[in-house]
DNA sequence: CTGTTAGCGCCTTCAC
DNA sequence: GTGAAGGCGCTAACAG
């Protein structure tokens, strides 16, 4: 058995209540006294026990980040930041993923918010609705990510997709693109950030007094590189393929772009493509990938701010926290000797 | 408050013993019992409290994979399939990272295994020495996953490095490569991993009757990108640049065949590379990217069986996993014209 | 088959 | 400044 702080105590020939005040770094303790439980606790390698702890205290110190799938680049890497953010604040992090399914998000959700285990949620949904999710009653703080879902039940922190879409399109266009089109639409699933997100390259497309042109629209089962591919062939498979691309993620585009170059199409010189999340793999890809990045550190800090806010008591009315996003242009949207002609020709 | 056991037992007009033995799916409770009882759990929506139940059973249902990044492709990768892995057994993963740091890996390694919060731990330790890891006694039990750090001491899963690697080169050899360099060695950190591979690669070069030429073994800091991209430089900054190359990840690989293009550099034509891990971004990068792939949820699989097996009382003496390992041939290495040529004069 | 009860290890209100 | 004791919610001996 390990050791208690009992133990401790017996060995230091002082109360339980003395220990544990050394321990938890109460002050009105005398030095001499503190000296000699420190010795005890050293000589036993005394560690509290974080379960009794909590189950006194009624919180753990962890908080759960439920996301779709970690091999996801996007998620790896905003796993990566989430973690960090929660550090900072003396929070641990469970990882759980839920496949961007909705009856698994159900369980892991109920699983997670309501057994005691976490302080607190962090959700990344793709598969729950936003109107299941605003009845949702989670016996823990939960605030969301990513997906806007239920802005006037839970907190939430993210992009303006809609504008980050929007910023995106408008770069092709300014940069003299005619033929944009666009992989990442979901029809039917009710999935928010796809639906913002063709949103904002219907806007950027009528701002610019372009028609949305039939087959330039490419729907997809997945935001993974492999759909990204697939969409890319149907795209060239068109009696007039696009000159430019705005895909949802980043991974649609990187699966585009292999198709491409298989076809023989370049890009930037005959394909304008530009992607969204500006993961690490875009910086290193042939062409290097244009992006819209969204602070993702931004995201993590905030969202955990928020949650540690609720957890700490905070009763406040929903809140919304948009982070700032930028368009980053690398190689594949980069001026070329025809782009640049047919613009100073304008 | 949350609802607790107890007012489930009174609503039912039972005790508590028998509101247990129902939530636990205990036998030996009469039907009509088990459904006044589970009538009132449904009317009150109760759970129970994780934490409570875990200090009294002694353990949790949780147990901590502790890795450097997340945003690591490999590693998110490899995340992905643990908390796969765990999952079908019912237990749930902590992640957290250590950044490969032997200071944060001691830390979170003190804080995950002494504190009763998992019942244990897969660590894949990189700053950590292997004689140091092997003087560690952790509370609860724990298995080294990759690096190969204390057979004699702890359950291991992983691919025979050395083999792995000679595969590798022994591929790139076979394939009529005569200058072949390497990307990813470590001189001076201890990293087994690395000093593994090279030693593989030294190998595949001694059978083959070739040797280890100045400037060939370029080392690194780290396993990004980034570091392949530097050392890529280095190398063709040589007399005489390498026909071939192995680099001990795929992102060092990748981060290298980056820096080829900009330098006009074909592979395979002019340099043929090989990689090791099999991340998904391989099978889409321009070329595709050979490599050789770890069976990654094989290993995740055996960690979480070897980890379960200890919790389960397991008191075998520490057993070595050797899962196997495959030279997957894409792109990057497929024959050229060249090389065709040149063996057939053979 | 079901009720009673003693802790699991810790924190904290109450006395001193 | 320190000691004694109750209880967080649950499980599992021990009765009956």
């Amino acid at each position: 058995m390990a050791v208690t702080l009992r133990d401790v105590a017996v060995l230091a020939g002082v109360s339980v209540r003395t220990v544990s005040n050394v321990v938890n770094g109460f002050r009105h303790v005398s030095p001499p006294m503190r000296e000699r439980v420190q010795a005890a606790i050293d000589q036993l390698g005394y560690q509290p026990n974080v379960v009794a702890r909590s189950l006194r205290r009624g919180h753990t110190g962890v908080i759960a980040f439920l996301l779709p799938e970690l091999s996801v680049p996007y998620f790896g890497e905003l796993a990566h930041e989430v973690i960090e953010a929660a550090r900072t604040r003396g929070l641990t992090v469970l990882v759980d993923e839920t496949a961007g399914q909705a009856d698994r998000e159900r369980e892991i959700l109920d699983l997670a918010a309501n057994s005691g285990l976490v302080d607190g949620v962090i959700l990344s949904a793709l598969g729950m609705l936003g109107r299941e999710i605003a009845l949702l009653r989670p016996r823990v703080p939960m605030v969301l990510i990513g997906e806007r879902l239920a802005p006037q039940v839970f907190d939430h922190a993210g992009t303006d997709n809609v504008r980050a879409a929007k910023d995106a399109v408008k770069h092709l266009v300014d940069g003299g693109s005619r033929r944009i089109a666009t992989i990442g639409a979901e029809p039917g699933t009710g999935r928010e950030t796809s639906r913002l997100r063709l949103q904002g390259y219907r806007a950027a497309l009528k701002a610019a007094g372009h028609q949305v042109r039939p087959g330039m629209v490419q729907n997809v089962d997945n935001f993974h590189r492999q759909d990204g591919a697939v969409a890319m062939r149907r795209l060239l498979a068109l009696d007039e393929p696009p000159d430019a691309l705005f895909c949802f993620n980043d991974s649609l585009a990187l699966g585009a772009l292999r198709v491409l170059f298989d076809a023989g199409v370049r890009s930037p010189d005959d394909m304008r493509i530009i992607g969204f999340d500006d993961v690490e793999e875009g910086r290193f890809s042939m062409p290097t990938l244009s992006t819209v990045t969204p602070d993702k550190p931004a995201i993590a800090r905030e969202a955990v701010a928020l949650l540690a806010d609720r957890i700490g008591g905070s009763t406040a009315p929903p809140r919304d926290v948009v982070v700032p996003h930028y368009v980053v242009e690398r190689e594949s949207t980069a001026p070329t000797a025809r782009t640049v002609a047919r613009k100073s020709a304008v």
